[in-house]
DNA sequence: ATTGTATATTTTGTATACAAAATAAGGAAT
DNA sequence: ATTCCTTATTTTGTATACAAAATATACAAT
């Protein structure tokens, strides 16, 4: 069924942005990294007013915001930071594992080794943080390497809404490495895409992160 | 790997709408019915007057369209109606493949008899209108099945993912629908998925619509 | 004719102002 | 005290006004 992309890659423009773009990534960042809680309403007048802007471009950035699924505009009534639903997060997890285990399958065949070398170097340095225990750092690397795995699969849109899907999901995944023995797991994982992707084995690599994404169901399933 | 989804699905409520989704509606509309081609300027002065509103809830709409990948801001430089590359077709009926073959695999396990009778019913009026040569509705009927599979599949986010290729996909693939011998090769297929569906068969369900849309790449790529 | 440059016009971005709706506050009646 | 209704106050939605940027136009120099 696999088809060969005939497409080969390429880089993109710059582009400048406006505030309106300035705002929205302020608010994400604002409920990213929960300085506005789910379930929090989102005081227009306040936060206009702290991030110094005028209405209209804020507003503007209210509605890039739903259309990502962040936040929720009830009509008259004002926008709240969306909050996950147990439902939700399984339904973005199971989602996750298909797209991953389809990038991984698509990585081995699509991607140079150079490109391949690359996701390796990564894995080294998550393992190194991790034997050192910072958290922080591993956490980002560790997003990193599922965001270039899904880049390198040589599908766009692949990439999209995998990247939407783990920025709606980046808190609650955070909370769910604070038990230790939760991150020996995932790390344990980590390795066997290390191997797959040696091998360049995308069937054994595919598999291994799916399972990985779902298994992380059951690391976060108790923080929501 | 499948887990089994441990929650019900349940009814959403029905919400007002504002000026700015009447015009999201309105402007989403022509670009798919063509009345806005791809590449074209979006002429901000004109359609405000045309629909009657001001600047304020059209430029809140174009963010989410632009939002939802139906059309491009370049700031300052006004909005464009997204011209789809064959690049971006294919990544996109890529994934929906994926996608589908995991709706036909869920809906297998999760729906209720009820429920797939339903599909089954929705696939018998298709037929109706292949053998009457009706086209348009058959595209409307087909639409909607696809959709009903992803809706059935129990799954939010992968129906929500659906939705939004679908929608962006459905102009070209009208297009597609136009050779006889394409249709006929369509609706082959779709018998294939009524029979996998009767036995529910999710593994040969879900091979198929992967399949069908890989095709439908075959059966679209000159219309690009 | 072509290129370049200066000026006018249009288009886009943002702020403000006003209207409508929702929420909160203040009593009166039970 | 609790419920209901009425009247402020706040919040939200939309329109308009102004500023900045981009584009088009006109004309001179080569």
């Amino acid at each position: 069924m696999e088809l060969s992309s005939p497409f080969p890659m390429e880089a993109v423009a710059i582009e400048k942005q406006t505030l309106h773009d300035q705002v929205a990534n302020r608010i994400r960042d604002l409920i990213i990294e929960g300085h506005l809680a789910p379930g929090t309403r989102i005081d227009e007048t306040m936060l206009v007013e702290q991030l110094g802007v005028s209405r209209t471009p804020f507003r503007e950035a209210l509605r890039t915001l739903a259309a990502e699924g962040l936040i929720i505009i009830r009509p008259s009534k004002g926008s709240i930071v969306r909050k996950l639903t147990p439902q939700d997060v399984f339904s973005m997890l199971e989602l996750l594992a298909h797209l991953e285990k389809l990038a991984g399958r698509l990585i081995c065949e699509r991607a140079s080794d150079a490109q391949i070398d690359g996701l390796l170097k990564l894995h080294e340095e998550m393992l190194k943080r991790y034997r050192e225990g910072d958290r922080l750092p591993y956490y980002k690397l560790n997003q990193e390497f599922h965001s270039r795995v899904s880049e390198l699969a040589g599908n766009e849109s692949l990439r999209d809404v995998q990247a939407n899907i783990q920025a709606r999901l980046k808190r609650i995944r955070f909370l769910g490495n604070s038990k230790p023995a939760y991150w020996d797991s995932a790390v344990a994982e980590h390795e066997q895409m290390a191997a797959a992707l040696r091998k360049r084995d995308g069937e054994a690599l595919g598999q291994v992160m799916a399972q990985h994404l779902m298994n992380t169901w059951d690391r976060v399933k108790d923080h929501i």
